[in-house]
DNA sequence: GTTGTATATTGACAGTTGTCAAAGTATGCA
DNA sequence: TGCATACTTTGACAACTGTCAATATACAAC
């Protein structure tokens, strides 16, 4: 079985005009992602293992939450389209959804 | 009376380490500022209005919600930081806070 | 199949959030 | 002082969120 990142959000940056509604409603999830300590620290530790990836079990460790609730966060951080995940025999490995980054990030500058 | 930016995390960027407890703890809250889709419009709204500002008086307008909830949202805002009012008058003119957008970007693009 | 490890889902609970109507505070002007 | 305008605060309510224990599912090895 495969976790994909879910779709989001692709045409943001271009215009000029005030954010409509529906831009707003797509954006806003993906920083709503980003608005929990914990998945912060899960992000980053995502980014950090750069397009390898790194195993979920090495997430739940340096947390100091419980397996359920990391499996939790993941999901989040999966659905906002930020992250997704393979399967690996029993593991699954996380990685960073750079093309999410950008869209966020095109919001933020400019 | 003055309503400021609050203080918000400084020293963000530059490390190398995996996100402290601390700096999550620090970070999140600018990111959840931004995680409402009304928020969303009202922050950019302001930000398209530069350094001279908008007037909170029309941001209630577009955004069909009503006036309380509007000056609310204006609070999470100036709350994380991310935005800052000055009085003039009866009005308030609401500005964006650069150096706050900065540190939110620095975590997004490494 | 059984057993073991890795991860997800469910159910529950306290705490937080977005929203509005109503009431309160602040400023300017007559 | 009184009134009008701009904005905030309070109180209430439904909806959502973070957390865990318990349970379930997926895969590998035997």
């Amino acid at each position: 079985m495969y976790y994909e990142a879910m779709p989001v959000a692709r045409s943001l940056p271009l215009t000029r005009r005030p954010l409509t509604d529906q831009q707003s409603a797509l954006l806003a999830p993906v920083f709503a992602a980003l608005s929990d300590p914990v998945r912060l620290r899960l992000f980053d530790l995502v980014h950090r293992a750069g397009s390898t990836g790194v195993c979920s079990c090495d997430l739940t460790g340096p947390l100091e939450r419980s397996q359920p609730t990391i499996s939790h966060h993941l999901k989040v951080l999966r659905e906002a389209g930020l992250v997704q995940a393979r399967r690996e025999g029993t593991w699954l490995w996380y990685s960073v959804v750079e093309e999410s980054l950008s869209r966020a990030q095109a919001f933020i500058q400019r």
